[in-house]
DNA sequence: GCCAACGTTGGC
DNA sequence: GCCAACGTTGGC
């Protein structure tokens, strides 16, 4: 089974590649749409993805991180102190899942939004398509060509 | 801070 | 099952 790419978005302000650095390792908590989750719980152990930081001064890809665990359910959704609080999420059928990922690589620069919106070849990207998907696949043939521009 | 895009909720 | 209202994301 060839190994699986995708591309997980976090705010720099909550979450950025230097806290993950800094950690080593964390767990992709807080996924609350359907389709990321369905992302989420399609990743294997091994696969890489582009760390993304969004609602930045310019959005953009500042490194890659590596999955470390197959998806498991979402504790912060039990916790009616979190946030992430869902009452609909039963422990005995979790409805959100997460995973953990491990720093793999941060970027000397990070990827602007803007270059990789002049790419006639990254056109197709579900981040070019679909702004607010938070975490979604990204083609063999999209990876590469922005590991080019890294 | 604004607002477009879009996912979710809930009345009917 | 439809769709209006609403909430959230995220670029600018």
């Amino acid at each position: 089974m060839a190994r699986q790419f995708w591309l997980m978005k976090s705010e720099p302000d909550v979450y950025s590649i230097d806290d993950l650095a800094r950690d080593t390792s964390t767990f992709w908590d807080g996924v609350r749409n359907y389709q990321a989750r369905n992302h989420l719980k399609a990743m294997k152990k091994g696969d890489l993805a582009f760390f993304y930081h969004s609602n930045a001064t310019p959005p953009g890809i500042a490194g890659i991180c590596r999955v470390v665990r197959e998806a498991y359910p979402d504790s912060t959704a039990f916790e009616p102190e979190s946030k992430y609080y869902d009452p609909r999420s039963d422990p005995d059928q979790p409805r959100w899942f997460m995973v953990d990922v491990a720093f793999e690589e941060k970027f000397d620069a990070p990827v602007p939004l803007p270059s990789l919106k002049e790419l006639p070849e990254l056109e197709d990207m579900v981040l070019l398509n679909n702004s607010r998907l938070s975490v979604q696949p990204v083609k063999p043939s999209e990876w590469e060509r922005i590991l080019q521009l890294a």
